[in-house]
DNA sequence: CACGGCCTCCGTCAAAAGGGGGACAGGTGA
DNA sequence: TCACCTGTCCCCCTTTTGACGGAGGCCGTG
């Protein structure tokens, strides 16, 4: 089963660069190159193709932005491995959000290259080493989501976990009350039920213990904190 | 250069076997073999190894808290490369925040070890494929701080930020006093202050705002929530 | 069916939080 | 020097929160 690419860069001499390197292995073809962001959107939806390589800088959209449309794009499959010249954490953590499979930076070495169209191609992922640590090092220093604490949601009813859930947005208890039609006397008793049960002593307790249990996410909430 | 190496697994045979693989190589030399995490140490501190090839599951202290002692430890310059038959979420979690420099399953071909030995060695860091798109999975879901966000704390005066800061951490107005030693009265002033300065309503949009922001951080606290 | 858990709602009450004033000392910079 | 910010503290007042006890309806399990 041969591996179909699709290489998108807006430098014609670097898009030959790399359907050469990889043009050479029998397992991979490149069915179409890409001058632009749009185009590799298109051509993607033309061709199918197992991997996009794409560069972050092109005109007429970006790479991370056709990125994004392509992993997003639910007719497609297509896995993108970014190759950049420059890896600024910017670029990094969109690429990484925007649903990117891989970051390569260009002066990867082609045997590297070849073999990490093959991981992600099956179904890996695969990051340059400079970005691997500091990947590791913002995920370390960031902390994880403690396990015990985690458990502890268990013993909140669906209720609870909703009453909780809402207060961790910032409402306050007639909101609660609103968001989840009903009193605000029935929000007020599952309050002091969450309380209760978590050990804790007031809402802004539970908020933290919220955010520490995983229950709501940074970076993931809509108010305009 | 050569690359010195320390194998630390407590079944000989294993040892062995990545002492063949990599001794055969001629930049790099296995300086030792130890079979317990206390050796691991000891033999660690005697030789001054680059990398240390960490088993996980050993007697006498696990790999993970020997590796956590070997990268903490000022006088050592070790890198730890985790190589385990399992990989757990929990496993790779406590490793990468003890400071591994990289995780690889057993079953990883030699080559990949090689190269992961010298990519290591060159400051570099190196994930195994499947735990590489966990750990961009869990990356990108968990979101990134927010820069505008961020640079709303810049309107605070240091005070202020001491006081959120306590605030984030389920302290009530009196807990504050006492934590700033002041009293009641200028804890809520600091408040008010905040509120107004933020947008805010209550204290627990704060809290929020303060995880928001990323002044404060999960699983960072000491509280037992 | 009886029991228990879950969800809903009441009333009452005390404590905590927050707003809106004002005041004063120390420091800094125009 | 004077205006301004910061940090400290005070009083008074309203709103919010949370605790406690009670209660009815629904639903699944023994």
């Amino acid at each position: 089963m041969t591996i179909r690419i699709i290489v998108a860069d807006d430098q014609a001499l670097v898009r030959s660069g790399f359907a050469m390197i990889l043009g050479n292995e029998n397992d991979i073809d490149i069915v179409a190159e890409a001058g632009t962001g749009n185009q590799a959107i298109a051509l993607t939806k033309i061709h199918k193709p197992d991997i996009v390589l794409m560069d972050i800088r092109m005109p007429e959209m970006d790479g991370l932005l056709a990125t994004e449309k392509i992993v997003q794009d639910p007719e497609l499959a297509a896995r993108v491995l970014v190759l950049t010249t420059f890896d600024p954490d910017e670029y990094i953590y969109r690429a990484l959000q925007a649903g990117a499979s891989g970051f390569l930076l260009k002066d990867t070495p082609p045997v590297e290259l070849i073999s990490a169209v093959r991981t992600i191609a099956g179904g890996g992922a695969l990051l340059a080493p400079s970005i691997t640590k500091r990947l590791i090092g913002s995920f370390a220093k960031r902390g994880f989501i403690d396990e015990r604490i985690a458990k502890r949601l268990e013993r909140l009813t669906n209720r609870e976990r909703a009453v909780l859930t809402a207060v961790a947005q910032g409402l306050s208890n007639q909101e609660v009350a609103s968001e989840l039609f009903v009193e605000v006397a029935t929000v007020k008793t599952h309050i002091s039920s969450i309380l209760s049960k978590l050990g804790l002593r007031d809402r802004t307790q539970a908020v933290i213990f919220a955010y520490e249990s995983g229950l709501v996410e940074t970076g993931t909430t809509s108010h305009g904190y």
